[in-house]
DNA sequence: ACAATAGTGTCTATCAGACAATATCCT
DNA sequence: AGGATATTGTCTGATAGACACTATTGT
């Protein structure tokens, strides 16, 4: 059944590069900032360094079920609806051989990272980069390279739609989601100037927010996506 | 000197997918069209059909050198700098086994394809589709997703600097650096909008076109980037 | 009444797009 | 001179950003 070339070798007798995954995922937290999960390796390799969940991708899964399994089996979460950002593929990048990866990231809610087994750490706004409880030398392989890559993606994505992640529920204020937004672009915006820019992608659910203090807002949910 | 797990087991040892590469190769035609070098397959697999040039990646190379390689050998041609589109990893796209194909694309100037042995088909602006010759359904594998998705990182490439992958020379006149933007775009544009938008990222040269009727214009060269 | 937050009016600067006038060459 | 192309002036509409005023609640 298996397809044989010429000279009667199959695909997998050719030797060929392992190829993994390695997930950044995001969230914003409580305190308005984003992070990313990371874990400390207790592999047989580059053991106590701060590093991604990754693994290497099976003979008969997707990248996308191999992003959701290392989430699984290295911080114990389910991710979302990893995507791609690129692949590394520096030569020397893995000591233990030729080793390609696909790095992937995902933005959760923080609800979902409640049971996780790995460690929340934010971002610095300005170099991309989580700010380590150690000051041992940053991340293990090329993980800073991947963790600036999402940020960087995550906030394309929140640069125009509101919440396109859902962060937060299906209502909200305006202000809610300013926060969201600001988090996730890590600079603050103007309330005048957010609100106009967003108004156009929601819809008035004509609920007003309570139990606040000051004028209650209207809430708004998202307009379904017109193509 | 190989690593081993606690197993024994290299991680060559471990069945893993194939991986290849896909490159769709770019240019602008004579006559002011984007176009995709294409080749017949003559391989041992989904012969006759037409295809991007593709290669699988040997244990000790890049990626970029793979995709320079797979033009070197499938259509004579050395390509520029590619650059990774996304990995397509779908299980059964390849029936020959586990193989997923990173994607990428280059965009060269018509010059370097001379002595090609592959085939220039244009691009449909609209569709973003190669026009093949005869109608015999299509690409072979995902290609013309891979197509699509080049053109789309072309016209991104296009839309705001002054012709980066040099398909023009180094001086040039306004109306050919827009004749060249029109290409790739896959649309005209106004030539007192273009002209305001580009000539931020020009400088005159001093010299003017010569040896053509009407006004000589003004040739320019890219302004260095700066940073 | 006052604090606090929500929502809006309006001004400015910038920019793309379009039209058309003017400038300068070649034959 | 007349055709052809280059270059620039100017108008319009859309939009982001900023400031400040008005509106509506809880205490």
């Amino acid at each position: 059944m298996t397809w044989r070339d010429p000279s009667g070798r199959t695909l997998a007798d050719y030797p060929h590069p392992s190829i993994a995954v390695d997930v950044a995922l995001l969230t914003v937290t409580q305190d308005g900032r984003l992070a990313v999960l990371l874990h400390e390796r207790d592999e047989h390799y580059e053991a106590g360094r701060w590093a991604l969940p990754g693994t290497f991708v099976r003979m008969d899964e997707t990248l996308r079920d191999a992003a959701l399994r290392a989430l699984r089996e290295k911080v114990g979460e389910t991710g979302q609806e990893p995507r791609q950002l690129r692949v590394f593929d520096a030569l020397d990048r893995d000591d233990r051989g030729r080793v390609m990866s696909v790095a992937h990231v995902d933005l959760v809610p923080p609800g979902r990272l409640e049971g996780t087994t790995g460690t929340l750490l934010p971002i610095d706004p300005e170099t991309r980069q989580p700010i380590l409880p150690d000051r041992q030398g940053g991340l293990g392989f090329d993980h800073d390279q991947i963790v600036e890559a999402a940020v960087e993606w995550a906030r394309d994505a929140y640069q125009e739609r509101p919440d396109p992640r859902h962060l937060i529920g299906e209502e909200f204020t305006l202000l809610e989601l300013q926060r969201v937004h600001e988090a996730v672009l890590g600079r603050p915006w103007q309330k005048d100037t957010f609100r106009r820019h967003m108004v156009q992608y929601l819809d008035e659910t004509g609920d007003l927010s309570r139990g606040t203090v000051g004028k209650p807002a209207r809430l708004f949910r998202r307009r379904p996506q017109q193509i």
